[in-house]
DNA sequence: AATGAATGAGCGTTCATTCAT
DNA sequence: GATGAATGAACGCTCATTCAT
């Protein structure tokens, strides 16, 4: 038998390739993602189809991580408003740890060549997250919004913390707590 | 001087460009653009140095008309939250009437070509919506929040907003009332 | 208006590929053929679509070529034995002047991406000679064989007979004679 | 040694091979000859030194096979067109059963990297063909053409009846009958 | 100013071959 | 011997840009 092929090589290319897009766009040519991950320019090809390949599959690769993330630790007592901080929380410190990550996924984000079934699949490990939100619904929030909207909007402003947080690195609590507020408070207040 | 550089041709070059980069993504090629735009290859580079100069220019022209759409109509009178619902409005709209515009915005956002000048010089468009915002601190918001933090959660809302606009046309109007309901709530309820 | 197409260089990109073709086969890189040509690299694809295209061109031009050559000073009079002879004479001296092109043809023709469309548009060329060959057969030659098939034995014992020239030019013109001689016998002597 | 080579494997690789260049030509991948044959792709390499041997190899190969073919049920007794008759059968039957092989060794034949040596060799496996020539012109043939000629001549006109052939199978015999006539009065009748 | 042929650097991908297993 | 992951040179082709017309 041969060398069995190495699940490190796979996700040492993926990790490269997301710091290298982040860097260059998702322009940078494939020799400059293997030279940086110390391979030969072929090797991408033994791992995955075409350059497009590799890209939906770092997508699906970060927003798993995300997903997994996200829900880490989740408390299974408290209020649906402390479950709901602990998953901004991670999402947030997520995205300050994982820079290049998160660049990427964005780059990726309004990518032409991501593939409707891979954006879709990726959906399905929110799931978790999706319940706490109809949760934090029938508690309470504005109840005519649907929960995708919702969703929706905790990730976007999660979002714009992340970006402030990175350009503030020192107010760093002071814009998780106060993003969330902002959110909470969206949701809830009766006006 | 034989003839004189058509302004026409400018903007229709910039138009053209915003629906190819929309549909195929920054990489579309110089040539079809011009060929979408009924002229020849050589003729772009009469109006703009190169790629990466049309491509700024483009983020400029999109900003600055989204900026004087968003003031448009502006009501000298009536509370803040009337004029920030007035601003909000504006932008919802333009973003359901504009999806290429908007979709080449969010592309050249995350593109690494994007000049700092150009990303700053654009940013004073919006000085007038700046004050604004300042007025609804002074007038009762979390007043913890920077300016800026508001505005940038106000964009995003908006942008949500814009997508499930596009998803649901039929529930426009109700996408629009409540997701600025939300904002609204966010920065003035006190949690 | 800018510089027009140059039928020159296409027809100098046809010939060097024939030259460079027989030399090192179809599988010879593009950048070889304009390389021995004088010309950029990108030349090559404004003038034919790709490789392929080239290589279906060269094919469909050597035919044309070869057809009008083979007919070239045909004679109104005469016997269809002497018209055949000025026909094969033709073919067998173009052959000995035109060893490249010949050449090419040979591994074009066993080639995989000759289009079906090319391969019959070239055969029209033929007719008069198709006629010709007709005649022969109704005025004594065997007359159970479809034309097609004398056609297409007239051509290969020419190639034949190519070959035997190529090797041993001093005695071309007995190969040329008795190369003749025996198709004509072939064809016509009742056995 | 451990595992002495496996003649059978050698063999599946070589008529793999012919199949698999019949189709898409010498430029197809050693890994899709492997592959086809069920084989890792070293294996290949484990048979042949290199592709350019294997296709040298299978050239020897096919021409060793039509040679012994031709020469079958050689009859021993008989006029010396009775027994070329025999030969052609054989060849043009052979072409008819194996068109796979047929259409490789065409596509070997104008190939730039066959060996001279390998060319040669297998010429060598025809020398009881040669005196079968040798005795028909000695027999009456048209004297002044040298064998190698006549020799070339009848299988240029043994392929062009299996192209036929290949076509109109159903006028398998018309086609072998009087091609056959066709040579042998070619080279037999006083012109 | 407008055109589009010409350019050549650069890219994604293939593939014969090697070699660790 | 058999395997197939690893390699990196080579290729066809694209495309932003130039410039003769």
């Amino acid at each position: 038998m041969s060398r069995p092929k190495s699940e490190e090589k796979r996700n040492t290319l993926l990790s490269v390739a997301a710091q290298v897009f982040a860097k260059n766009g998702l322009s940078a040519s494939t020799a400059s993602i293997t030279s940086a991950a110390g391979m030969a320019e072929g090797t991408l090809f033994v791992y995955f189809k075409g350059k497009d390949e590799l890209i939906n599959a770092l997508y699906a690769e970060i927003k798993n991580d995300l997903a997994e993330t996200m829900l880490f630790g989740h408390p299974q007592n408290g209020s649906v408003q402390e479950k709901l901080y602990h998953v901004w929380s991670n999402y947030v410190d997520w995205g300050a740890k994982n820079p290049d990550r998160l660049a990427a996924l964005h780059k990726i984000k309004v990518w032409e060549g991501l593939k409707a079934e891979v954006r879709e699949a990726t959906a399905e490990r929110f799931c978790e997250l999706q319940s706490l939100t109809e949760s934090a619904i029938a508690n309470g929030a504005v109840s005519e919004l649907p929960y995708e909207f919702i969703l929706a909007v905790f990730s976007a402003q999660a979002e714009t913390t992340m970006q402030f947080i990175k350009r503030e690195p020192h107010k760093s609590d002071f814009y998780k707590e106060n993003g969330f507020k902002m959110f909470w408070n969206g949701i809830t207040a009766k006006g």
